[in-house]
DNA sequence: GTCGACTCGGGTAATTCGGGTC
DNA sequence: AATGTCCGAATTACCCGAGTCG
């Protein structure tokens, strides 16, 4: 659990006086609390928040605990991609981590990072591995190093209200690969879910266990490939029924999944080919959920 | 009626320091009683009403149940373990990564956290499983959840020195579990090593090319299952040779080695039964390299 | 009764408050 | 309209020798 931070601590980040920022706070751009004596105490994320919703830049970002910062902020900028990438192969966390915050910082949508900066260097490394450029070990490290920044970057986006929507979601038995779900948990998160990930390799059978026992409003499924193909659909879509009797939306996404031809024979409530379309498609649950209760 | 709580609990609880808690106490705003030599003893519903009335809504009650400090003493674990382990079956991330930034704080060493606390409980866990009493899916949500909270931790402890000693480790070839091993990293980084963890499922071709192009001081390897133990045990030694010509300390640790008939018939340089073994041995690493450059 | 850890009370330095002014 | 600077009063954090707890 983060420690909360003074006043003066974030000025001196922001790079502004101590006075503007207790304005701000008094304005309600920042949400804050008080001590019993009436100092003002702020919460990380709610800072994050501020930051990037005026474009306010950090001069001082160590005084936060975050990693200093490389003032590149473009996202569509190939040099961005291509610094991480390198950074990535190198096992480079450091370097990682400060891509995606400054990212963030400067305002870019979590999603997009999610597709255009770290799903796309995995596509990479993937390629690279293909042509022998990169071996097993290095593109393991890579998943861990992202792990490790995914886990970084939770930190930075609020807590979900103690009574918020629930979203689950696993990797099914047989596919090892944990970043895109563990994406689409931080996704589904900064929409508003309270969210729990329930790993990787999870066989059908507990996945109906954790539906009736929980009873999530969303389910997501991240498919990266499939072993027996007639025996999945039949699963899957025996799944399908238990969510739709538990009133569980459930999302699909994967590169297993991307051919139609497979896609037309589940049933399911979305695709998401991108973590942009999942937090989308999150919002409108959230939205709905907030409405009607359901 | 619960036990009552020093100054010092609660204040370490809220993240305040001793002295604005018993001003506070003083002034009325937290009511308390005194022991016959005239320490301060608060009631936990008192605490908690304290705490709503200043916002701190966030810090849940059981929090506040936490043992004093330094508690060395076997009770006051064991009352830890209990709070962790009901919180990593209900899949409550906050309250686990709060005990157990909670102990870091009070003091205590990572590693004996890692192996009182956390494996601990994830014995517990694996004996309930047995019992059907958890699920398939609640026993991976503790595994996230403990993951989540190991990444967590890890941003607690001091980036390593630029031009440490580096160490690298994973999990073998169909071998899941990487608790075992993101603890080790953990460990070992907070002992200053420069740490990448390589994941699990490695195959140990890999392995051999990892050591000769990274040239790691150590290289730990959790081993919680093997499948065929005479090619295991070719393989095992064939690296141990690698590690070797590369001056590389090969450690050792999990369940499937406690068997000291297989130990007995690899070679390595340390066998880590817990993590507190491991911490040990990585600074009589640490320093030899310190002292002699490798 | 011993002992280590904890707590007391009080003092001091640093931070923050709110408000007024530039 | 927004920001930065200044100020006296209040709050908080850290420190220490003596006493208490278990």
């Amino acid at each position: 659990m983060q420690q909360p931070l003074s006043p003066k601590q974030v000025a001196q980040a922001i790079g502004v006086s101590e006075s503007s920022l207790k304005r701000w706070c008094d304005q309600g751009l920042i949400p804050f609390h008080r001590t019993a004596g009436g100092h003002r105490r702020l919460d990380m994320p709610d800072v994050v928040a501020f930051l990037r919703s005026t474009g306010h830049s950090l001069v001082r970002p160590e005084l936060l605990g975050l990693p200093p910062a490389t003032g590149q902020t473009d996202i569509s900028a190939a040099r961005v991609q291509d610094e991480f990438l390198a950074a990535l192969v190198k096992g480079d966390e450091e370097v990682c981590s400060r891509i995606v915050s400054d990212l963030l910082i400067a305002g870019q949508e979590l999603a997009s990072i999610c597709d255009r900066v770290i799903a796309a260097a995995f596509r990479d490394v993937g390629d690279r591995w293909d042509c022998g450029e990169v071996d097993i070990w290095e593109e393991r490290r890579a998943c861990e190093v992202s792990l490790q920044v995914l886990r970084e970057v939770r930190s930075l986006v609020p807590v979900p209200e103690f009574d918020a929507a629930i979203a689950m979601g696993a990797t099914l038995d047989g596919d090892p690969y944990t970043i895109c779900s563990t994406m689409a948990e931080l996704v589904l998160r900064e929409v508003g879910f309270r969210t729990s990930a329930l790993g990787s390799q999870l066989p059908f059978a507990t996945l109906h266990q954790a539906v009736r026992k929980a009873r999530p409003a969303l389910f997501w499924l991240s498919v990266s490939s499939i072993r027996d193909i007639e025996a999945f659909i039949f699963e899957w879509n025996s799944f399908f029924e238990t969510c739709r009797a538990c009133e569980t939306a459930l999302v699909v996404g994967g590169r297993a999944l991307a051919d139609e031809e497979v896609r037309s024979r589940i049933r399911y409530c979305c695709y998401c080919d991108k973590m942009i379309d999942l937090a989308k498609y999150g919002s409108t649950i959230i939205e709905r959920v907030r409405r009607t209760g359901h």
